[in-house]
DNA sequence: TGGGTAAACTAACACAGGTTGGCGCGCGGT
DNA sequence: ACCGCGCGCCAACCTGTGTTAGTTTACCCA
């Protein structure tokens, strides 16, 4: 069973053995577990290390003075958030575990040493940047203009190959630990509509959403209902 | 006059003269008019140039099948395109022109170049790259959770502030050249409620737009009303 | 095995924002 | 000076999604 964060890094570089070793390395020091509900990284804090989510889902998120929430990104296993963030200091937002969540917290120098000499981890580090850059852009698209049926059907799409490419589906079922009012400040909307919205994707024969795991019933049909067009997550 | 980029670049690192002739230098190849409602980059081109907005406004915008657009971000002047860039090949969007734009091409080469030796423009640039980033969280925190009116405030007090770090802002008087259908498409809305909001912040004394310019009568109303916290764009 | 609790689910109603269609101004082109 | 047309603007109507207020289900813990 691999490292969900080497798998990833390998859709966009080859790398060699000790490249692996060096990212695995990482992922094995400064364990932190995190429970559900509690953030990882506070509103506003000076964040030192970089984390390497283990296992659990994540997100960045936020929360305005009436409470409203927004979440701006789901992390996922094998995710890093903010490789090169040390160059900016304060945070602007949150970052909160969905679920009980493992992470690796990593330094910048732990960083710096992995990258030097090993310019495959380096552009690998990179891509992924790019990739996140790439999946806000479809989020904002979504947000502003996809109906609400479309935007959770894509947000399955993304999340289907994102969970494939660590490993993590079963082929066309894949976790989705998190709760209906999760959903709904991830997608702009109301728990209430995205369990509709949910009711919707059933009684269509998209996809069934039971005890935390989502299975997709017709993935063409998911994907033309959401628009989804999977050349933003794909590498150069 | 000086040169909106080099301005924007200094809030984040302090430059040197020769760092500054650099830069300066950058910004005068490769010279390119694109007309109002002209693509600088098609969505699907395999784009070799980053793109550094001299004059004019542009945007990202991601086009649906059916006609939808939707605008991820607005390039503002002194704003360059994906500095890294090169990284990725497949462009997952377009970037198109919203007025009549001038910009400078610049090569991989040009800003390997640049780069070399001079590591406040390096770090400069890296900056900048996560100031977008942070503009992209924000966007869609704002889309997702703002209402209309508010999303509207919001994004004027970004532009606010952007276009006066540029140097292009007359104390609380802005350029504005762009359509309602623009702001609509930026925003998430159709053009006829951004008519119907622009009207009520009118009324509510906070802004008038008039012929291609904003004006903004109260900046703390503006604020307020936009649940504007400008930490999202500052430096570290 | 039951009782507490968080999440899923639903129905009725409310409203923000979308849709359609139309009017008129202002500006650029001839 | 006139024409054309994109854009700003507006009114009437419509609908997708939000709101409120539950009931039911599933699961954890005593």
């Amino acid at each position: 069973m691999e490292n969900p964060f080497v798998r990833k890094l390998e859709r966009h570089v080859r790398l060699a053995p000790e490249d692996r070793a060096t990212l695995v390395g990482l992922a094995r020091q400064n364990i932190r577990h995190v429970a559900g509900r509690q953030d990882i990284e506070g509103p506003h804090s000076d964040p030192y290390h970089t984390h390497l989510i283990l296992d659990g889902w994540a997100c960045r998120y936020k929360q305005f003075p009436d409470g409203r929430r927004a979440i701006v990104a789901l992390l996922l296993p094998g995710d890093l958030c903010d490789p090169f963030a040390f160059r900016r200091a304060r945070m602007d937002h949150a970052i909160g575990a969905l679920t009980p969540v493992t992470v690796a917290r990593i330094t910048p120098e732990q960083i710096a040493d992995a990258v030097r000499g090993r310019p495959a981890i380096e552009e690998g580090l990179w891509r992924e940047t790019l990739a996140t850059t790439a999946i806000h852009r479809e989020w904002i698209a979504s947000v502003g203009r996809r109906s609400a049926i479309e935007r959770l059907a894509h947000l399955f799409c993304e999340l289907h190959l994102r969970l494939t490419w660590a490993g993590l589906a079963d082929g066309t079922s894949l976790p989705m630990p998190v709760t209906q009012p999760d959903l709904a400040d991830a997608l702009g909307q109301t728990s209430v509509h995205i369990n509709r919205t949910l009711k919707e994707l059933r009684s269509s024969g998209l996809v069934v959403l039971r005890s935390r795991r989502l299975t997709i019933r017709d993935l063409d049909g998911l994907r033309e209902r959401g628009l989804f067009d999977p050349a933003y997550l794909l590498p150069a």
